[in-house]
RNA sequence: GCCCCUAUAGCUCAGCUGGUAGAGCAAUUGAUUUGUAAUCAAUAGGUCCGCGGUUCGAGUCCGUGUGGGGGCACCA
């Protein structure tokens, strides 16, 4: 500990201040001699570095180890030394970027072999010699001369260009732990110690310098600290619990789906999973006619000629399956609904009496994604839309999309999602449609966002070439968010199709078109849901509710009644014949999350009764048959049609 | 598509520096007729992902293809 601290402030005023001051101290020592407002972040009340923020008060704020925003120095001081680390070791690596992310911290190094997962426990040793080393960070300012002569001396060519896209008006700072520099926004802690050694390289992985696949692919290391040990632990272990959560391993476990070699992307579903499919099938089924749409349907594939008219032969080909006859016709399969319920609405001259039109479709579509985004359920090349496409007129628009969102909102809900994002895309660069469209189809779109009194975030220029849209994103049990609905304008394929109604002023008008999916893919959102339940799902979705198993053969007429009346109330009942011990049927039921068994002897038969076991929860004991289907039927209800 | 990793029995995985494969669970058969998270025993089960190469010899080393995983880019 040195017997005086320097200070720099942003005004480049330098001030001296004892050993053992506070970091209040010296924030009422800033706050009082300048005029300008300074903002310090000061860790366990000693001061660190100074940030260019201003505060609105004004006033330092002192932090722990413990805060957020320590965390995130801490992880950004551990970049740096992860960067030090490894041009210490391998000193021909060029720099990068090394940025704080969501749980941790990465940095991009450009050199011609990348790492491997054996380089790690290497890198993570040198880190922790540097952090030993106790090495104070300083902030320096340079002139762009100077900081690209140092680079350049270096051979640190990324750095340069990074130089060149910091703005004249920006000082230009470098912070330093010991010998080390890099070019650095800041702030950082006070010196390499206060990183502590609750940090883990995570992975190594490729991105593209700048995010652009057009430049090269640099090498990336992906780590995680935290400000103790005992939070990394926990991080660790909350890895672990998603995993074990994971859709593809207990799609496998439960015996719900599967992918093979031969077919990428594409599912085989067993029948546990396609029971589930179906339920969420039948579920939206009902919805949907209680939300006044008309389901349709419509063949796979489809004329290349008409995905010429739609656009899609165009833009989207590369995505497209893609068909050819004997006789040389070409054919592609569907990768949208879309152009198929045009073709159905121009079978007829419209009227504005029709309007509006609200045609669903769950409709299979299979897209070419190129190979190296596939993942699970979560992306696939072959999946099941819960497809719509609304027709209507201007004036219908608002009422339109707000009926849209309750319908959204009241499903989610039904499926144990509570926490709802919106976020509004509008108008990207290129665009079809005019003004005046996007202008009114995105003011309807706040607008009923706003009615319905629900918080949105505004993408700009997020919105696709055809339309702006509402994307709707929900957070599941471990809090991780996933995009699901969206209802999205076109006004791009009305116009391509020549679509038209009659209005009342007998004139021809074009009408507004929205797409929109509610579950997104029922592939998709099974995954999603398979995770969010861990594979324990609610009665109304559980493929099997109930198994019944007899403690002996002595009991199997007994058992196969309560099977036959849980069979006429609709309930998915499975009867377990099995030669084995009770203890190791439950054992399997309960593996298999089982919402409920019921275990039936002597006891039982003798009077009539049921024992039932709750998954997760163990033996209820004794109730009557009508009971438990009631109560079973009332957890069930107004979810699915069939019971 | 790009970078890295990876592929052994139905599943989870062993198989040291090259000498043609092993466990647990599952399966099958038999015994057992069972009271709330695994009854016992026996049996069977493998083109070590495909193709090519190095080698006297390849599950093991090299190349390549395919699938899978972690990322990046993409997601009209």
């Amino acid at each position: 500990m040195p017997a005086t601290i320097n200070l720099k402030f942003p005004d480049n005023s330098e001030r001296q201040f004892d050993s053992g001051v506070t970091g209040r101290d010296v924030a009422e020592g800033i706050s009082k001699s300048l005029a300008k407002k300074a903002v310090a972040i000061s860790l366990d009340g000693e001061l660190c570095d100074l940030a260019d923020e201003i505060m609105a008060d004004g006033a330092i704020e002192i932090i722990t180890r413990s805060d957020e925003r320590a965390l995130e120095l801490i992880r950004h001081d551990c970049a740096h030394v992860l960067a030090e680390a490894v041009q210490d070791l391998w000193p021909e690596t060029q720099v990068t970027i090394g940025p704080v992310i969501e749980n941790g911290f990465y940095y991009d190094f450009a050199r011609d072999t990348p790492f491997t997962p054996e380089d790690l426990p290497v890198i993570e040793k040198k880190m922790r010699q540097i952090i030993a080393r106790n090495d104070k960070f300083t902030k320096e300012v340079w002139t762009r001369e100077q900081a690209k002569a140092f680079f350049a001396d270096k051979g640190e060519t990324y750095k340069i260009e990074l130089i060149d896209t910091i703005p004249e008006d920006q000082e230009l700072k470098i912070y330093k732990q010991g010998e080390w520099a890099d070019l650095c926004r800041g702030p950082h802690m006070r010196s390499t110690a206060d990183i502590g050694n609750s940090f883990k390289l995570m992975s190594v992985a490729g991105a593209y310098w700048r995010g652009d696949s057009d430049n090269t692919m640099l090498t990336r290391i992906y780590g995680t600290a935290f400000a103790d040990d005992k939070q990394l632990k926990q991080y660790m272990f909350m890895r672990e619990e998603a995993e074990k959560r994971d859709h593809r391993k207990l799609g496998r476990e439960m015996d719900l789906f599967h992918f093979q070699e031969e077919g990428p992307g594409v599912v085989f579903w067993h029948s546990k999973g396609w029971r589930l499919f179906q339920n969420l099938v039948s579920y939206m089924r009902r919805r949907q006619d209680e939300h006044g749409y008309e389901e349709v349907n419509a063949p796979q594939i489809l004329d290349k000629a008409m995905w010429e008219t739609s656009g899609h032969w165009e833009w989207y080909h590369e995505n497209m399956f893609i068909t050819q006859t004997e006789d040389d016709r070409v054919f592609a399969i569907k990768p949208m609904n879309c152009p198929f319920h045009i073709e159905i609405y121009k079978t007829k001259l419209r009227s504005y009496r029709d309007l509006p039109l609200r045609w669903a479709e769950l409709g299979t579509v299979y897209r070419y994604e190129k190979s190296g985004v596939l993942h699970g359920l979560l992306r696939v090349r072959g999946f099941t839309q819960d497809d719509a496409h609304i027709f209507c007129s201007k004036e219908q628009i608002e009422d339109e999309i707000i009926e849209v969102i309750r319908f959204s909102n009241l499903m989610w809900k039904q499926f144990g999602f509570e926490t709802l994002k919106y976020y509004v895309s509008t108008r990207p660069d290129k665009v079809t449609g005019n003004d005046e469209l996007w202008e009114q189809a995105t003011r309807s779109l706040e607008v009923a966002l706003e009615k319905e009194g629900l918080e949105y975030e505004i993408d700009e220029g997020g919105g696709a070439f055809y339309g702006p849209k509402i994307d709707i994103k929900i957070k599941d049990a471990l809090n991780r968010e996933w995009q699901m609905s969206t209802i999205q304008f076109d006004f791009n394929l009305p116009e391509r199709f020549n679509m038209k109604y009659i209005g009342e002023d007998g004139k021809e008008h074009r009408p507004f078109m929205v797409h929109r999916a509610l579950l997104g893919s029922i592939e998709r959102f099974m995954g999603v849901l398979i995770e969010h339940y861990g594979g324990a799902f609610p009665d109304w979705l559980a493929p099997v509710q109930v198994a019944v198993i007899p403690v002996s053969q002595n009991y199997f007429d007994y058992a196969q009644k309560i099977v036959s009346l849980l069979f006429d109330e609709n309930i998915r009942v499975e009867f377990d014949k099995r030669n084995e011990k009770i203890g190791y049927k439950i054992r399997d039921w309960e593996t298999q999350k089982t919402p409920y068994m019921l275990i039936l002897g002597e006891k039982e038969m003798t009077k009539g009764t049921i024992s039932v076991r709750k998954h997760k929860h163990g033996d209820q004991g004794e109730t009557s048959i009508d009971e438990f289907v009631s109560n079973l039927k009332k957890s069930v209800k107004n979810k699915i049609n069939n019971n």
